[in-house]
DNA sequence: CCAAAAGTGTTGCTACTACACCCATGG
DNA sequence: CCATGGGTGTAGTAGCAACACTTTTGG
């Protein structure tokens, strides 16, 4: 049963691969995972895997993520069906990609395990099969969501300066915004709430600590 | 074989359905068979069927179409993949979504086929499967389309009136529009050419035909 | 007192909404 | 000449972009 699946097989096979998002000291990271076996050896790739015969594509996303990395209860969504005849060599493999977000706070590095990493987006090694793609999609997607619902906030850790959001958001566009009209636009939607502390950092005025609303839920708008 | 796909099967299978559009006589309807086997014998159904071995997602869904109307060269785009796992009685079946535009004037009856015939989306009959959330996904992913992109174009014929457009999208917004205001936003769009013909229908003023500028081209913008 | 980031308002422009009448034709 | 749908402009508004200085703190 291993040795087929080694070989060249003859059904169409189908499997999940998630991109997993992060900020991590203000860059844009995705997760990835160092491959030790033919095909692809030592390239990077994303978590994924087959999918269980009586499990939900979207649990068997979750589950590609707890398995790599022990994070559960992250916010996941459905990306795209990638179903190039030649994206493994090994043979046919359809894969439902997702991506998921979670906040830096909640995604350390594994110091023990060096070949299951965040990586910069800015600075991706060369990836796997057509991970490269996804990844690209992936982003495309993300950037274009920012637009028109509240999802950055899922990258966001439980409080936060509205001087961090705009990062994360600046960050995911690729562009700078401007500071008054940002805060004007976030602070207008109503998902954030002010706490009482203030965050010092530095020789400088202490910034005031931010707290999600309704954390776990995205809000679409318009 | 034939049996074995009868039966209950063990293994995880692909497959796709699409949900094609056109508008018929002012009304948006969507392309429906009627499924003569268990499960769901005599349900409207989606086009769909198994993805083969050595077919892209795409052209796997370009076949059904053409498989059961003959029409070809539509505009298709992936909508989404259901893994639920009870959606096929007879076991797990995964299957890729899309949908497909057809101008009218492409998509007529197939008189000798009763079983395979477009149905207005107001008044679906009760469909097999999970079809009906599937047709329900790619309803409100064409109407969110609507407002950012040129794809109602795609389900008009050659030439046709601003009216006639006017009536695609009201139809699939389902609301009605203020006449000047639709007709300053899609000319300003730059994607239509006025012809020199005008279209009598009627006792009243003839209507000017437009034509695509780029046929087949959907644009994209904000 | 200096450096550094936090915080704050106004103005112009653009894009959207709402709204009513004349035009060309067929019968 | 009447009924029918085709075709046109304007005024108000709301939301977005551009833009610079004061505040608070640590060193």
């Amino acid at each position: 049963m291993i040795q087929q699946r080694e070989e060249r097989h003859v059904l169409t096979e189908i499997s999940t691969d998630v991109v997993f998002f992060t900020v991590r000291n203000e860059r844009l990271c995705v997760l990835l995972i160092q491959r030790d076996k033919e095909p692809f050896a030592n390239y990077w790739s994303l978590p994924g895997g087959r999918i269980g015969r009586e499990e939900t594509l979207d649990a068997a996303a979750r589950r590609m993520l707890a398995a790599k990395t022990g994070i559960t209860g992250v916010y996941l969504e459905q990306l795209y069906t990638f179903g190039g005849i030649e994206r493994d060599p090994r043979g046919r493999v359809i894969s439902v990609a997702y991506y998921a977000l979670v906040a830096a706070d909640r995604a350390p590095l594994i110091p023990e395990r060096p070949d299951i990493r965040w990586h910069e987006v800015e600075a991706l090694p060369e990836l796997a099969f057509d991970h490269a793609e996804i990844v690209a999609m992936a982003r495309r997607r993300l950037a274009s969501k920012l637009e028109y619902s509240t999802i950055a906030l899922q990258l966001m850790p439980e409080k936060f300066t509205l001087s961090e959001l705009q990062a994360v958001y600046e960050q995911i566009l690729g562009e700078e915004l401007d500071k008054r009209n940002f805060r004007r636009r976030l602070q207008g939607l109503g998902c954030l709430e002010p706490t009482d502390e203030l965050h010092r950092a530095g020789k400088h005025r202490p910034a005031r600590l931010y707290r999600i609303k309704r954390p776990g839920r995205v809000e679409i708008f318009k």
